[in-house]
DNA sequence: CATCATCTACGAAATATTTCGTTGCTATCG
DNA sequence: CGATAGCAACGAAATATTTCGTAGATGATG
C-alpha cells in the first residue's frame, strides 16, 4: 500500500489515453498519443515500462503484445494531483483556487455553473449545520 | 517579452517568501524558508541565482548583500500555473476542477462560499447576457 | 524453412532539478 | 593592520525526466 507517485506530465498523457480508451497495447497508446509521429515507438514503450515499475499501470503479459491498464482511476488521480497543487500553489486555500479558476477561462456553461451553484449551496448548508451544532 | 517559465516546486517556495515578505536578501529568504536548517545557505543562494537567470526574480546588487524581489505578482503566477494545470490534468474543464476542489477539502468558510456564490451568480448573468445578445 | 515485421528489454544520452563544497572578495572588529 | 565573518560565484554531484538506438525473441508470410 505504498502510495503511488504523482505521474509526470508525459506519464499523465498515457494515463489519460488508458482512462479514455481502456486497456491497450503500447502500439495503440503510441498511435493515439502520437498521430504526428514525432516520437519514436520505443519512447512510448520505455515510458510505459517505467510507469509499470512505479506501479502506475498494470500489465497483462499473457499475450506477446502486453496489455496495459491504469492502476488508479482518473478522478482519484486528479484528486491527488489537485490536493498537491492546491497546497503547493494556493497554500491549501480551495476557495482562492476556485475563484481564480472560475474567473479566468469560462468554458463553464450555464448548466455547469448551475451544478457548481448547487454544490456551493450544499456546502453552505453543511457549514451552517456545523456552526449551529457546536 | 519572452514568457517566463513556470517556477519549479522549490522556486515557488522562494517566490512565496518574496510575495509575502517583500524584497529580501538570500539570507532572509533562507532563514524564513529553512527554520530547521536542513538545507545549506548556498543551496538557497544557487536557487535564487538560477531564478535570476530565468528572469523569475529581479535583483538589486547595489548593496553587498543583493536584494531580490519577485518578477511577477502572486496572482498572475498562480493564474499561469492554474491554466497549465487545468489543461494538463482536466483537459481544460474548469468546472470539473472546481467541483473537485470544492468537494474534497473544505477550508471554505461561510464567507468564502458566499464569495464564490456571488462569482457564480455574476458568471451566470454574463452567460445570460451573451446568449440574449447573440 | 527463411525472411520479415513486431514486440520487449536494456543501455544510454540529453536535459532539468536539487543540493552542496570551495573559492575569492569585502566589510568589520579587535 | 590582520583575523574573521558574511557574501556571491562557480563547478559539480545526485536524482528525475524524456528521448532514442540496438539487441534479442517471437510470430506471420511466402
Amino acid at each position: 500500500m505504498s502510495k503511488l507517485p504523482a505521474p509526470t506530465p508525459s506519464e499523465l498523457k498515457i494515463l489519460q489515453c488508458l482512462w479514455h480508451s481502456g486497456p491497450a497495447t503500447v502500439r495503440a497508446v503510441h498511435e493515439q498519443l502520437n498521430a504526428d509521429g514525432s516520437l519514436s515507438y520505443t519512447t512510448t514503450l520505455k515510458q510505459m515500462q517505467i510507469m509499470h515499475g512505479k506501479g502506475l499501470v498494470k500489465r497483462d503479459d499473457s499475450q506477446r503484445a502486453h496489455v496495459f491498464r491504469a492502476a488508479t482511476g482518473e478522478a482519484e488521480t486528479q484528486q491527488a494531483m489537485l490536493n498537491d497543487f492546491m497546497s503547493r500553489v494556493y497554500e491549501g486555500s480551495a476557495s482562492r483556487l476556485v475563484m481564480q479558476a472560475l474567473g479566468i477561462s469560462r468554458p463553464a456553461s450555464a448548466s455547469e455553473l448551475e451544478e457548481i451553484d448547487r454544490l456551493v449551496k450544499k456546502l453552505r448548508a453543511d457549514t451552517q449545520d456545523k456552526n449551529s451544532a457546536s
